[in-house]
DNA sequence: AGCTTACTTTGTAAAGC
DNA sequence: GCTTTAAAAAGTAAGCT
């Protein structure tokens, strides 16, 4: 039986940061190559890193969003490039900038398909949201960890909501141990 | 202190008329629903409901009247899809169905998800079907549901698909388009759909 | 009948309307 | 509440060949 906390795969990380110092945008988007700009549609600044890949928001007061990336290893890499290429456009970025996680999407397999429409009842029709017509997964929300589980029939799920890595495994845990509680796996 | 009962009367009327504007708006989607009397009231109930705990601010008495018949309907057994709603209604589908959920939640309405068996009759009548693919119908519903092919499937296209099924066996031919459109589902799903439910009462 | 693209859901920060 | 960004899950839908 594989243990479905060896199938966690961590899909998206996002991250905020500032390099404490106030930009002109328009001029950063000028010359910065591949930044997209629009302050009538959203007041940050779009830049794209390709290796690792990721998508940086950067706003005027010179906070970063980082969001995207595949690891927090790779939030801190995208973000390393992303203060060199100020530092490039001769911008002053702080030393070492504080960086902190905010969200980390997993995705994870129980390895058998769910009975979505049980797991529901078990689980407790107060304490989940199903609503097939609107979205084919079942939204359960933990307290401990503090996350949101997206179950699906194919028994494939999406964690999303926690701050560390950690806090997937210990939901993925909880979740197996409640869904066989109920009987409702395997 | 004059002024500040002018403004309590109102309010109060204001409040009132809202209501009157969000049980007369119940009463014609109703209407326009062909959904029987027991639905509007359990609609209006659950309106009442919403507007004691505060849930419709923030938010446009339409849709919260909408959203309260789709609920209502979905607890009398007979359920209208999200897309039937929406077609009566002056609000989106979208913020019918974030409405809908919000005030299940806030008023613990806890509603299990709508059986697809529940959609069966009245497509059937629409379709002018027998009794015989009706019972069909709900044969290969249980049955694939049984099998666990019903999660994270819509209930309109899970019966859309049965009743098509059951159409054939029965020598009452429906085509796909037909069962679509009064299902308001794609022939698309009908079709994947009704390959799962070949498949699962072992009729390929 | 496919294939492609796109929208639905969850969470999160950023600045401003 | 909205706007934008990213990514997964699976279902549904629409457009094109």
């Amino acid at each position: 039986m594989t243990d479905p906390k060896d199938t966690i795969n961590i899909e998206n990380v996002v991250a905020s940061t500032g390099i404490g110092q106030e930009l002109d945008l328009q001029s950063v988007a000028m010359d910065l190559e591949g930044a997209d700009y629009d302050p009538e549609q959203f007041p940050g600044l779009v830049y794209r890193t390709q290796n690792p890949k990721s998508a940086a928001l950067i706003f005027r007061s010179g906070k970063i969003v980082c969001t995207g990336a595949k690891s927090t290893d790779d939030v801190h890499e995208s973000l390393r490039i992303v203060f060199d290429k100020l530092r490039e456009l001769q911008i002053q970025v702080n030393e070492d900038p504080e960086i902190v996680v905010q969200n980390i999407v997993t995705s994870a397999d129980l390895g058998r398909n769910l009975n979505l429409n049980a797991i529901a009842i078990g689980l407790g029709l107060e304490n989940i949201e199903y609503e097939p017509e609107q979205f084919p997964g079942l939204v359960y929300r933990l307290d401990e960890p503090e996350v949101v589980a997206l179950l699906f029939g194919s028994g494939k799920l999406v964690i999303t909501g926690g701050k560390k890595p950690e806090d997937a495994e210990h939901a993925v845990d909880k979740i197996v141990s409640r869904l066989e509680d109920l009987g409702l796996l395997e | 202190r004059l002024r500040k009962w002018q403004e309590r009367i109102r309010t109060k009327d204001a409040g009132e008329r809202n209501l009157q504007f969000a049980l007369s708006e119940i009463d014609r989607m109703a209407s326009a629903l062909g959904v029987p009397r027991s639905v509007r009231e359990v609609a209006s109930v659950i309106y009442r409901q919403a507007l004691s705990n505060d849930l419709i601010r923030g938010r446009s008495i339409e849709g919260v009247a909408t959203s309260c018949l789709y609920a209502g309907c979905r607890q009398e057994g007979i359920p209208r899809s999200l897309e039937e709603v929406t077609e009566v209604s002056r609000v989106g589908k979208k913020e019918i169905g974030r409405t809908y959920r919000y005030i299940a939640k806030e008023l613990s309405l806890e509603m299990k998800p709508a059986d697809p068996k529940e959609y069966v009759p009245r497509f059937c009548s629409d379709l002018e079907v027998s009794e015989e693919v009706k019972m069909k119908a709900i044969e290969i519903i249980d049955e694939s549901a049984e099998q666990g092919l019903l999660s994270g499937k819509s209930p309109t296209g899970f019966a859309a698909a049965a009743i098509y099924a059951a159409s054939l066996l029965c020598n009452e031919k429906k085509t796909q388009r037909e069962v679509a459109e009064v299902a308001q589902v794609t022939e698309v799903t009908i079709r994947n759909r009704y390959q799962e439910q070949i498949e699962a009462m072992g009729l390929n």
